[in-house]
RNA sequence: GGCGGUGUAGCUCAGCCGGUUAGAGCGCGGCUCUCAUAAAGCCGAGGUCGGUGGUUCGAGUCCACCCACCGCCA
């Protein structure tokens, strides 16, 4: 049996439409997803929607639908989304389903064996449009309204089951202290370890009033389990059947910044307090939690009243110019995986498609190729003696293979994928040393350019098994056009060397074709 | 308001526990080559490291304050 490896992405609020956000998320999910499969781990991809939330019901009865028709429709968006862009995915999970609501109840039965919740009563102010509560101060700060819907704040009272978080404040403290690797990056753990030590309120458990939507609460249906709470147990119920509880504890929750408390906090002191029943030692804290920051597009923040999201329209155009994997490109190696937000701008798009992909990758496999033909009869050369400049390649070939892996244990996909196209420029410069071009024509030279164009064509094949996470239809053109579609593959792949001679080759067209630069907007 | 983060070449960013002339990629300028998607390779120009004041023999690198941007505060 395999290692386990299980990633999630959250489940997304189902009354959005899909944009860059959603897409990004997940995007660096399955990129690293496809890398651990790549290494033979039994690999646990999950994503999924959000649908208990009351504004869901609400959207749906200005439709004159039912909530789960409105939930459907759109859950079905973000599931033909993922699919149109090749997410690999193994599940994914809605809220609405029984799995998932059979066992929320369950475990929030559990939660009220354990004592750590009492019911309350609540008073604030509250935002009806976000389905919040916004703290005194900031209410004051706020003049009262909505800073998202403008609306004025109502004064509520409410009566909820409340979780004890507060009992949980130095197990988790002591938890992130001893392991700063569970939340990262790095600045993301001080905020949440700065702000447990301001001191933890409890946290609603409950709700009432959400017009039946919503799971109930066990033993008071006048209550529904508060969405945030039934969303976090997504990860857990999912894997909870007999054949998938060994992937429990998910290695890494992907999420953003906006979420990070309800991740870092909230659902490890649920699952702290659900593992002291017996019988659910397994329930133990996620290993780890990432949080990456926002994008912003062309220098501003994206909202509603710029209506200036990268939409599915966006990207659809997007990709439609410059192809899917491009887009994946950008995603992967521009996005704001740091603390700081990243950029999304058509112009830096462009260059960065033209200079990484079309001019490094694509160029070198098309003068690969072609030289292949010309001087190898258009197949894979049976190398001769190796010499200095070949040395040189197989180093950073191997330097190669240890950056990407060095930089994906840590989740770095854009440095990983900068390390695997490294890999191309070294093969750039190799060829330019060994100008096979002139040694054919050279009788001194001329044995040395099978060796040549042998080194490049292995050389290409490493390039995309290291491609293979990010640009997986890139990286599969790449070994077909090396005569690899039936062949069998070496068993080391990262070895260089595993290329057999005499595979027939294909030129094919432009991997990345070069695209008009479009005006400035 | 409170807490936290970020601010380094035109652009995007590296710079660990403070230590010789501050780095990379892109872009830009020049040169070489012609197998290749007018691609590639080589060389080069470009920075008072947000500001002010400290600590230190010595500070992008530590401290204080200020400015700008970002985030969180059920």
């Amino acid at each position: 049996m395999s290692e386990s490896f299980y990633i999630t992405t959250p489940i997304y609020y189902v009354n959005d439409r899909p944009h860059i956000g959603h897409l990004y998320t997940t995007t660096v999910a399955d990129a690293i997803a496809r890398h651990r499969r790549q290494a033979g781990l039994d690999v646990f991809f999950l994503t999924g929607t959000d649908e208990h939330a009351t504004k869901v019901a609400d959207a749906a009865s200005e439709r004159e639908l039912t909530p789960i028709q409105w939930a459907d429709y759109n859950a079905e968006i973000f599931l033909s989304t993922f699919g149109r862009y090749g997410i690999t995915n193994d599940d994914f999970i809605r809220t609405t389903e029984a799995r998932h609501k059979e066992k929320v109840q369950h475990w929030v039965g559990q939660l009220l064996e354990t004592g750590d919740v009492y019911l309350g009563e609540y008073e604030g102010w509250y935002d009806a449009g976000e389905e919040e509560y916004v703290p005194d101060g900031r209410a004051e700060e706020l003049e009262f309204k909505s800073p998202i819907s403008g609306r004025e704040l109502i004064r509520k009272k409410e009566k909820n089951y409340f979780f004890k978080l507060s009992a949980y404040e130095s197990t988790l403290l002591a938890l992130l202290e001893k392991e700063p690797q569970r939340v990262q990056p790095d600045a993301r753990r001080n905020e949440v370890i700065g702000r447990i030590r301001d001191g933890l309120n409890d946290v609603p458990l409950s709700r009432t009033g959400t017009g039946g939507w919503g799971i109930e609460m066990p033993g008071d249906p006048e209550h529904r389990i508060y969405v945030w709470i039934d969303a976090l147990f997504n990860y857990l119920s999912t894997v909870d059947t007999d054949e998938r509880r060994h992937y429990w504890p998910a290695s890494v929750h992907l999420i953003a910044k906006d979420i990070l408390w309800f991740h870092a906090v909230i659902w490890p002191a649920l699952l702290l307090a659900l593992q002291r029943i017996e019988g659910n030692e397994w329930i133990a804290v996620p290993r780890q939690l990432y949080a990456h920051s926002f994008w912003i597009h062309e220098g501003r923040k994206m909202s509603k009243t710029l209506g200036n999201f990268i939409d599915l329209e966006r990207l659809e155009d997007i990709v439609s110019t410059y192809g899917l994997d491009a887009l994946r490109f950008y995603l992967l190696s521009q996005g704001p995986l740091s603390v700081n937000d990243a950029d999304f701008a058509a112009g830096r798009f462009h260059d960065l498609y033209q200079a990484e992909l079309a001019n490094k990758l694509g160029n070198l496999v098309s003068r690969t190729l072609h030289m292949n033909a010309k001087f190898a009869d258009g197949c894979v050369p049976e190398p001769g003696a190796a010499g200095e400049p070949e040395a040189q390649l197989v180093a950073a070939a191997e330097t190669a293979c240890q950056a990407v892996e060095t930089q994906m244990a840590d989740y770095q996909v854009g440095r990983a994928l900068d390390a695997a196209l490294e890999l191309a420029a070294a093969t750039n410069r190799y060829l330019d040393e060994r100008e096979p071009w002139k040694a054919a024509k050279d009788p001194e030279r001329e044995a040395t350019v099978p060796t040549t164009l042998y080194h490049c064509c292995e050389a290409l094949r490493l390039v995309a098994h290291l491609l293979l996470p990010f640009l997986p239809a890139t990286a599969a053109e790449i070994f077909s056009r090396l005569g690899l579609d039936g062949a069998a593959r070496p068993a080391d792949p990262t070895a260089f060397g595993g290329l057999p001679a005499g595979l027939p080759t294909r030129k094919g067209d432009a991997l990345f074709p070069r695209v008009e630069r479009a005006e400035a907007e």
